[in-house]
RNA sequence: GGGCAAUUAGCUCAGCUGGCUAGAGCGUCUCAUUGACAUUGAGGAGGUCACAGGUUCAAGUCCUGUAUUGCCCACCA
């Protein structure tokens, strides 16, 4: 060590000190030592196979692993399981993009070979996500890496699937689900986002009554008028079938009373079109018996169909201006209001608007699964950090949905149900995977599989219970319910709480002890990170120039729970200086014993008892806070302790009774102790040199890593 | 429309159950210097803790209100 650089260079010791992790093979909680026994488990949240990491990647990573090696040293049995999502729609999206960059499209080739291809484009990329873990120091289990593919997860996505339609829990719905033309498929509602925007709000004349709606274009498709049953302007209409002139004719609609109607609004009155507009379905629901069903004016292509006329084959916005400019020539407009400012919904891929369309569609009835999650949150079975996470886990349980899990997209995996062809009806037969030999209804041969896929949020919902062989596997037995779920704060709904549905359903335990949510990085300025603002900063890029210690440090210090956290290069330099400093502090050290015998153990001065008492305080508070998930606190206490009070203070204070025979041998004998028990302190935060210095340091017992040495107390 | 939070040094943020003469990192200023480390050391400047009330022996810390900012949820034409 005496012999090597003034400057630690961390590119020319860190992969040589994960191959000798790998190597030990403690990273397999079935490798530890005997002493490892109760068991500690994070399962990673999969990164999508689509892209190579980005520097929120390297935020969980670093959280993650703090974790896990910090309890490793504890004595625990730690298992973190790595995975690699396939990311459905969006892989399907990042691949379509290549496909039309090379000016192809997915429309051009079979199912099959689209598959092939997105399969072959993941597993490349988890090759290298795989390599990026390891860059980032991450000490998870690969001999349980799992794909979210994976045979074995596909078979219990289906069962659980299987199960909820036997009880009810999934079925087959006709509803207006939210469809994006340009993606071709349907959203759950947590997928869509909302956007206010100023339209023009027309007032057209339905007869003796005028309506108001942004829509006007959708008036193919109008079944009714309704107004409120109070409404003194309309009552005389209520129950009556109006005549009205319309631009491609003459119709009747019938006026219907819903007291959900504002009177205040428009003109108290409002067009019922149940097929593209979710209050006029629901109103449809109400009125079942009194009027028509919905009828579909919008196909899945964004154009107006055949029940439109001569407006069939245009576009929404193309329908819209021509329909206005007509019903004005025919005199049908009263008036536009043309700064109304309203909410639509969008694509949250592509920003476009979001048509609501009548589809049949396989459901999740929530509420029943919402109710169990929401009791498991309630008795602490599971706390969320920060808590006030917890309120707005209630507040989205308590208004939760139904849930859409079909996808009309390739990449994914396919709905295990089949319709029966032989039955009028159209029977469907759930099975937990293989083709079914005849309909459950009427034993009929005829049988074809639903083309649509499983929305990928469903079955990574059951990645706690798949990726640990749900029932029977010792590895759900021994790591279920795992101790912590460590992810982003904004896939809270996405993916925690229906994490917390789907393996309370399943297994009848919430899937973890704790939650701890993270925040975005954030530049320096606080402002998102974007390719377009090229104020991306790349992990690779950075472990390349500062070393993946200096990096995690810069991420855990100052990253509050649920709060975003700004990184810049400057933070990360500074870090790398503290690394630095850690390695000289070393050299020093290992430099003034030299010659040192740590068996035989010296009489101490007050002075060294001192600092012994005083480190005891750090450990004490360092296993406090990690205790409690304050990364930020333990890392900057152990930082500043080691800078300014070993190195400032206890070093400089040394040299003097180095030099002195008498006193040398005792204070060489804390140096050592105080050193080497720093080193295991700050082990899960700077993994790398932490290793590399105790390899070298004159430690009485040594382990063959520092990974499972005993945690200090 | 509903909900959740934030507001402390130039910047990024700590300050957990009330005791602070309010801290850290970066930046900045002065000085030192190649003897573990210049990716260094010593020292300094810098804040009426958004605002207004209240509770208390004591409030950055608890309560109420106001302002500003951010985020999330939402099927009213």
């Amino acid at each position: 060590m005496a012999e090597l650089n003034k400057a630690y260079e961390a590119k020319k010791v860190e992969d040589r000190i994960y191959k000798l992790w790998e190597k030990s093979g403690f990273f397999n909680p079935d490798k530890l030592p005997k002493r490892h026994k109760t068991p500690f488990t994070i399962l990673m949240p999969p990164p999508n196979a689509n892209d190579p990491l980005h520097v929120g990647h390297a935020v969980f990573v670093t959280l993650e692993d703090i974790l896990i090696r910090y309890n490793r040293m504890q004595g625990k049995k730690t298992l973190w399981l790595p995975g690699a999502d396939h990311a459905g729609f969006e892989t399907q999206v990042v691949y379509e993009k290549k496909l039309a960059k090379q000016g192809r499209s997915r429309f051009d080739m079979k199912r099959e070979e689209f598959y092939k291809e997105v399969w072959d484009y993941t597993q490349k990329n988890r090759k290298t996500v795989k390599e990026q873990l390891k860059k980032l120091g991450a000490s998870c289990d690969w001999t349980r890496d799992t794909f979210t593919l994976d045979a074995h997860i596909i078979k219990t996505v289906y069962k659980t699937f299987k199960k909820m339609a036997d009880e009810g829990l999934v079925y087959r719905g006709e509803r207006l689900v939210n469809y994006c033309t340009k993606h071709r498929t349907a959203f759950a509602d947590l997928e869509i986002k909302h956007e206010t925007r100023k339209d023009p709000l027309y007032y057209m004349k339905y007869g003796p009554i005028v309506v108001a709606t942004v829509r006007p274009e959708t008036k193919f498709g109008d079944t009714a008028i309704a107004v409120h049953p109070d409404d003194k302007r309309y009552k005389k209409y209520i129950g009556k079938e109006l005549k009205i002139e319309t631009v491609v004719g003459k119709r009747t609609l019938k006026v219907i009373a819903d007291k959900e109607v504002d009177p205040e609004f428009g003109t108290g009155a409002v067009k019922v079109t149940p097929a593209h507009d979710a209050n006029d379905f629901a109103m449809w629901e109400r009125h079942k018996k009194e009027i028509e069903g919905p009828l579909q004016v919008i196909g899945l292509d964004g154009r107006l169909n055949e029940n439109t006329g001569l407006y069939e084959g245009m576009k929404v916005e193309e329908a819209r201006e021509k329909i206005v400019k007509d019903m004005k020539t025919k005199g049908l407009i009263e008036k536009i209001d043309e700064d109304y400012e309203h909410t639509i919904a969008l694509c949250y891929k592509c920003n476009n608007v979001i048509e609501p369309m009548l589809m049949r569609q396989w459901f999740v009835k929530t509420k029943p699964l919402a109710k169990e999650a929401i009791k498991a949150v309630k008795e602490k079975e599971t706390t969320i950090l920060p808590k006030n996470y917890e309120k707005i886990y209630f507040h989205w349980m308590n208004n939760i949905r139904d849930w859409n899990i079909s996808r009309q997209n390739w990449w994914g995996i396919s709905i295990p149900a089949w319709l029966c062809e032989d039955c009028p009806k159209g029977e469907w037969t759930v099975t937990d995977g293989k083709k079914p030999t005849s309909c459950s209804k009427c034993k009929g041969k005829n049988l074809k599989q639903d083309e649509d896929v499983f929305d990928t949020w469903f079955s990574s919902s059951q990645w706690p219970f798949a990726t640990l062989k749900y029932p029977n596997h010792k590895d759900f037995k021994t790591f279920y319910p795992t101790d912590v779920m460590e992810t982003a704060a904004d896939i809270l709904f996405f993916w925690v709480a229906r994490m917390m549905m789907l393996s309370i359903y399943q297994t009848k335990k919430a899937p973890f002890k704790y939650v701890y949510l993270h925040g975005l990085v954030r530049d320096k300025d606080r402002q998102k990170m974007s390719k377009s603002k090229g104020n991306v900063i790349d992990p690779l890029g950075v472990i390349d120039t500062y070393g993946t210690d200096a990096l995690r440090i810069a991420l855990t210090i100052g990253n509050m729970p649920g709060k975003d956290t700004a990184i810049s290069e400057d933070k990360i330099r500074g870090y790398r200086n503290f690394v630095n400093k850690l390695w000289n502090i070393s050299r020093f050290v290992h430099l003034e014993t030299k010659n040192y015998n740590q068996n035989k153990r010296p009489t101490l001065s007050v002075k060294d008892k001192a600092i012994l008492k005083n480190f005891e305080k750090i450990v004490k508070q360092t296993t406090k806070a990690l205790d409690e998930f304050r990364f930020s606190h333990a890392a900057e206490n152990l930082y500043h302790y080691i800078w300014h009070t070993y190195a400032d203070k206890v070093i400089e204070d040394s040299k003097p009774i180095l030099n002195n025979t008498k006193t040398r041998a005792a204070r060489q004998y804390v140096l050592v102790k105080v050193l080497g028990d720093s080193l295991k302190l700050l082990h899960p935060f700077m993994p790398f040199i932490t290793e590399e210095i105790y390899q070298q340091l004159p430690l009485q017992k040594k382990q063959t890593t520092i990974m499972i040495e005993s945690w200090p107390t």
